[in-house]
DNA sequence: CTCCAGGTTCCGG
DNA sequence: CCGGAACATGGA
């Protein structure tokens, strides 16, 4: 590919860069060449690691502020809890980064990721982008935008199932309509606490505690959100409350609010994905 | 065919 | 606050 000898490097200490992309936490990037291609806001990307160094056809400065490469990764590490689970985790997903995704399309991705498996909603994604999107390319590559809250308010329901979005539908519809009407701003969102910025989200339809911790988490460099998805609450009763018999939801919370930390976001992360590829690995 | 997937909402104890 | 049920779809 001739697009590949105008690459720019971009440093990249402490970064995995398939780890990250992989990880489950953004859906679009698609493997191609010795890299990925994907979009950040409204540009084209592609970027390939070698060593510790990214290559990309963007601004550096992009690339850095996208993948959060300035996270302090050793001082992340030092306040994680040493036990055996966390241990584990960290030594798989070692360099894995959480990175800082447009606050709508994380929004938008999550509410339609209930109750579907991560190859579902990458699959949504890629059709909502290529039927509502803008496509934007650079050279031969085309890739698609995540379109607009306002353009996804003035389609209709029927259109958004038409993407196999099942019930979802509904509330990806609802939440771009009160979006689109100014009902909920997103960048306001930026000036309040965690409590606030959560309360925010969980107005809008489809958006329940869960959702909302993805959004601050991934969108918002929230990174004391501690999202708790069936995988993550596999994971605490088994390794966490394993003698214990009833352990409801609101215990689980309290104690990973306690017990993870400033960085419980990140501690998060690695416990789930390294739950979930140890778990597909032996099926 | 059955089970499950990065849940939310509503409803009765 | 807690447990159950309904809600769509597709992969394993």
């Amino acid at each position: 590919m001739n697009f590949r000898a105008a690459l720019a490097p971009v440093p990249a200490l402490e970064f995995n860069l398939a780890l990250t992309l992989g990880s489950g936490q953004v859906f679009h990037w698609l493997a191609q060449d010795d890299g990925f291609l994907g979009v950040i806001g409204d540009a084209p990307v592609y970027v390939e690691q070698r060593a510790e160094t990214l290559w990309t056809n963007v601004a550096p400065d992009l690339i850095a502020h996208y993948f959060a490469l300035d996270h302090p990764l050793p001082e992340i590490y030092r306040s994680f809890p040493t036990d055996p689970a966390m241990a584990n985790a960290l030594a798989f997903c070692r360099g894995l980064r959480i990175i800082r995704q447009p606050a709508w399309e994380c929004l938008a991705t999550f509410i339609t990721s209930s109750m579907k498996q991560v190859a579902h909603i990458a699959q949504i994604s890629h059709t909502i982008r290529r039927r509502f999107g803008a496509r934007v390319s650079f050279g031969e590559n085309e890739s698609f935008a995540y379109p607009s809250a306002a353009r996804l308010a003035e389609l209709s329901e029927t259109d958004l199932r038409a993407c196999a979005l099942g019930y979802r539908a509904k509330n990806l519809l609802g939440s771009a309509r009160m979006i689109a009407r100014g009902e909920v701003n997103l960048e306001e969102l930026r000036a309040l606490n965690d409590d606030a910025a959560r309360a925010e989200l969980c107005r809008l339809p489809g958006v329940g505690e869960k959702v909302a911790n993805c959004v601050l988490l991934f969108a918002y460099e929230r990174v004391r959100a501690f999202p708790i998805d069936v995988w993550i609450e596999r994971v605490l009763r088994e390794r966490y409350f394993a003698k214990k018999r009833k352990v409801t939801l609101k215990q689980l919370r309290d104690f990973s609010r306690d017990y993870f930390g400033e960085f419980g976001g990140y501690a998060q992360q690695y416990l789930f994905h390294h739950a979930r590829s140890s778990r597909r690995q032996k099926s």
